[in-house]
DNA sequence: GTGGTCTAGACCACC
DNA sequence: GTGGTCTAGACCACG
């Protein structure tokens, strides 16, 4: 299974769920059209209740990531374009990024060292999606 | 001041606390002994209640990060542990740029455009620093 | 209380909830910074349970409509800029004018027809707003 | 065809058919004994399952709108109601209206960019209708 | 006091 | 079989 748990990060369950579907969407591990685990499926798989599923499916729904049909299923959408304007998208990783600098304040690594290693995990990540693209 | 808060992220605030004082600590910017502020400046500092200081401060106290000696303030802890190596503290901001960079696939950034917001927010971060600097 | 609730009507609570507070945000029944009842008191008031209101609430807030603060609680937002883009929010009503087109249709009420009702029911809008402002 | 689905509504699509039925029956459109195309040719036109066709048609059976007749097909049953009268087919509008308004609002689309859109939408209609008459 | 999460189990509607 | 909604009640975290 491509969802692995935390019970005790503290981290919402249900919250976990959706970045790693995310991620697995992200990077090519899941594709477009792709059925997901049933709710009751992945409920029983993560020991997890069906109304956790539930709200974490729905969660990646109204994100445009899958799409829930009554009766048939979950599958993956296609990556289409995000329903957010791009200045509105920008904002949403600025918050995200402002906290990996204070981290990196904190953590005494530099303007250019932090530079350096996003374009490292950049590079990384993509190297990652190539991978999965040849099988 | 060293600390930064984000009111959006949803994370707490008194753990945003404790996280950047344990990682300034863990870096060897903050360093034995050093002195901490007190819990009403720090609080009027963020604009913050004084309990979710206090709160922050007791965590890190029972961590064993600090010491609170009565009357006289709030010092850093030694604790024995050098400061982490360079490679291990970039390690440790590895994680955050992972979801970053899945966050911005999903939100269509692309990957120049990312370096370019993260330029944007470091020049933003550094200008209020200088700001408080001269308060 | 704002919210009038029809249980056999097979809508679900819930979105019952949403739409008659954004219903009441549009009229100018509430204004930005309003508080609402609490999800404990709602709950009571409209003897549902606590996760029906928490969910409706919850949605309000993802729709950007108001805003939840823990352990404080639950205030209606400034009808800022709406995330969404513009194209994307004329897409979203496209869908429900479309099924207005359909159902008047099926009523033989024809297009020029259609567009005055449009006109009256949006100068009804106006007044309701007006009279809200003058109180 | 007289039934236009909208499978993004989250109306069930069966509802969507029985309610289009039946208003082309209350407004006059349809008359008592007019033929219905069959279930399977129906599905086919609309992409649907045939189960939920059948579904359709028996609600509209139940409720007396209209007769299967074995082998014959599916016809209009006189029901002995006159058409409604046209400022109650209006009404029945003016609610659905009402809440397109109230969206608009909330998705700061002003009263003007409203009438365009209906506009558009109408021409959009006009247009699929067109072309189905001409196949 | 506030909201947030999770569980357990019920019932419904759709396909 | 599928997902959707709701209830009842528990426990946690925040201010």
């Amino acid at each position: 299974m491509f969802v692995q748990l935390n019970f005790k990060s503290g981290v919402p369950v249900y919250l976990q769920i959706v970045s790693q579907v995310k991620a697995a969407a992200a990077s090519g591990a899941l594709r477009a059209g792709d059925p997901l685990p049933s709710v009751r499926a992945l409920a029983e798989d993560l020991r997890v209740n069906r109304n956790t599923i539930a709200r974490a499916y729905g969660e990646l729904e109204t994100e445009g990531v899958l799409e829930l049909r009554q009766g048939s299923g979950c599958f993956l959408k296609a990556n289409g374009a995000s329903p957010l304007r791009r200045a509105v998208r920008s904002e949403r990783l600025a918050g995200e990024l402002d906290a990996v600098i204070v981290q990196a304040h904190h953590l005494q690594i530099g303007d250019d060292a932090l530079r350096e290693l996003l374009d490292e995990r950049l590079t990384e990540f993509r190297a990652r999606q190539r991978q999965r693209d040849d099988n």
